[in-house]
DNA sequence: TACTTACATGAATAACTATTCATGTTTTTC
DNA sequence: GAAAAACATGAATAGTTATTCATGTAAGTA
């Protein structure tokens, strides 16, 4: 495997970007297995070999990818909930920013999912990252009386997984549905439950 | 590609049974491109190229296990349900039976989630049918007043993904954690929400 | 028993594609 | 404006594996 050192002028720095942006679009759009060296480089309008000037390998742009969606998505959403008033409106700003996301660059979101498989310790290292913060911010709310008591950690994970398949029916699979209006729904039944 | 036809005899019956279970040992665990046929048929200890009496791809037994999976679901959570006074008590049964059904078939279980990625066609299907059925279920609670009014198909869905991130994070990483305590924290927050 | 159909075998076939490398070209350095 | 370093190229290498097929063996049938 080769050494794929960091570039060293703008032009290594444009091109290596390139890359990243073409295995972006190739990896999300076939999937890792089907997606080929070649076609990456072709969609980046550079030659084979180049590739292993700046990876040493697929696996490692794929894992690169994915590192590069927990930055994104952890700053994403911290942005948008950062001036809630409080927790509850605080979940209805990250769902929202979250489902935004997905619209926006719906490969890195199935790269997520598909680092299950193809790099489980990356995959398990984004949702715990995010599971961990996630929940930190739930027990500060408890804290401050602005959510009722429970565990935190479970509800994060819910919470989590509750987005995950609201992106994939009504982002992914339904690019005509109202986003604002499942984020309602989804709300509300977050904050006041099903009980009558 | 091969014709697999349907097995005449016992003979045949007992042995595409038993390559159908190694695949899904295998495929499974080692993911659908990891997983070679020579793996499967040695695990289902038989030669290789009776693989190809009963199957006529890869992709086919793969297919046919996440056919299998809506099978086996479906059933597993309708029978867990079908005794449950009301939705609010239905939705703990549901929950329960789902996840002591990731931890009794984990294989089956990953299989599903690859399906997004090798057979995207069979994904969508599955969580249709199931989001369908669901969302149907939670319509006629709310006809008999069972649960407030909402948006039955975003709930089905919100409440699917729950469902699955708990079972990634509680059964698939941990198996010491403690199932009941998960489904009492989750059922909680499904019923109450999360406001004071 | 003789014949037909169904099933079993594993070596050979037939791609497919990640990665390397020898040979240029461009950019930086002094 | 040379020499050195960095970057670019794509044909060749090298390993992997799904699928086929010619040759058997077992089970049903008359």
């Amino acid at each position: 495997m080769g050494r794929a050192t960091r570039p060293k002028t703008k032009r290594g720095l444009a091109r290596r970007a390139q890359i990243l942006r073409a295995a972006e679009e190739v990896i999300g759009t076939q999937g890792f297995s089907a997606a080929s060296i070649a076609e990456i480089t072709r969609v980046a309008d550079t030659a084979l070999g180049t590739f292993y000037i700046y990876f040493s390998s697929k696996e490692q742009v794929f894992r690169e990818l994915v590192h590069e969606m927990g930055q994104v998505t952890r700053a994403m959403v911290a942005g948008a909930v950062a001036d809630a008033p409080d927790r509850i409106a605080a979940e209805r700003a990250g769902l929202a920013a979250f489902l935004r996301f997905v619209q926006a660059r719906p490969a890195l979101y199935r790269i997520v999912e598909e680092a299950r498989f193809v790099d489980p310790d990356a995959h398990r290292n984004y949702f715990t990252l995010f599971g961990t913060a996630y929940a930190a911010q739930l027990r500060a709310a408890q804290d401050k009386g602005e959510i009722t008591e429970g565990d935190a950690e479970v509800r994060a994970w819910a919470l989590m997984g509750m987005a995950k398949a609201l992106g994939d029916r009504y982002v992914l699979w339904d690019d005509s549905a109202d986003i604002d209006r499942v984020v309602d729904e989804a709300h509300r039944m977050i904050t006041r439950g099903l009980a009558p």
